[in-house]
DNA sequence: ATGCACTCTATAGTAACTATAGGGTCAACA
DNA sequence: TGTTGACCCTATAGTTACTATAGAGTGCAT
């Protein structure tokens, strides 16, 4: 994609497939202001450059580390002004690094149960199930 | 609460109260089916019985473990006609630790990477932060 | 000139709720 | 008997991070 002033410009497909983003997805993160409006060529699409680029490879892995997009906006701004708000960073990954953390105590937690719950429902039992059971907390299994 | 026939009933906030759901919860359960509907007072009230309760502490008990909430209605289905279908709570079942198990190793991989992450960006560092040189995938830190 | 791939906007749907507005019900108390 | 206050009702929109669809326009090549 080529515009008139004879600047190397990306499609929103060239983006996608650079990128491995959903067209759709792209148009997404620039509705909510994740990715900067682009220039638009005379006919209305849009004409990504290089920065552009970037930015999404900013955003993917940073989705990629669990970051909300809301967190990834902060992380974009700071990026800007990279004095001083050093410490922000910090304090965002830490955050995020104790709800991953708590996540995944709980989803363990989870596994325990269901894991226990499945031993009490063998193959080829036929009356009363313990899942059932058990989830109707009938303890008489 | 009492109906016309003396019988004793719920109200929709005694019946939030004795299970710790929200009453905005109760109705929105009922709204998707997962609840049935109950009958009502003169007054246009719902009016709860103990079979309401216990089908409400099912669901309760099994999104503590996960379960999405189609498939908690899978379940209670499966809970009515006992017989034969025993089977397909174990499927359930397991396909949903599979999840379980899935997620968590997700975000186990997550947890690690922020740690390391978070290595690179010691307290106090005033210039170029290697969060953010991570997240541009600048390599040189 | 026509086809085809590509792009555009706008709207609605997903999961599991939560929040709000604008109103009715009911028991008790003065 | 009137009114207060706690409770209940419906309907609608917002949350997160997308995905899906409809209906229409663009741009390049044959
Ligand atoms: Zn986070
Ligand atoms: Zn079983
Ligand atoms: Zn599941
Ligand atoms: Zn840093």
């Amino acid at each position: 994609m080529v515009n008139k002033k004879n600047h190397l410009f990306y499609s929103i497909g060239d983006l996608s497939k650079s990128t491995g983003t959903k067209v759709v997805t792209i148009r997404y993160y620039e509705k909510i202001g994740l990715l900067p409006e682009p220039p638009r060529t005379e006919g209305g699409y849009r004409a990504y450059t290089k920065k552009h680029q970037e930015i999404l490879f900013f955003i993917i892995r940073s989705r990629a580390l669990g970051f909300s997009l809301i967190e990834i906006q902060n992380l974009l701004k700071l990026s800007e002004n990279d004095i001083l708000l050093n410490q922000d960073v910090l304090t965002i990954t830490k955050n995020h690094l104790e709800n991953i953390r708590s996540k995944i105590s709980s989803l363990q937690k989870m596994e325990t149960s269901l894991k226990n719950l499945i031993k009490e429902c063998p193959d080829g039992k036929i009356s009363g199930c313990g899942i059932i059971d058990s989830l109707n907390n009938y303890s008489d299994t």
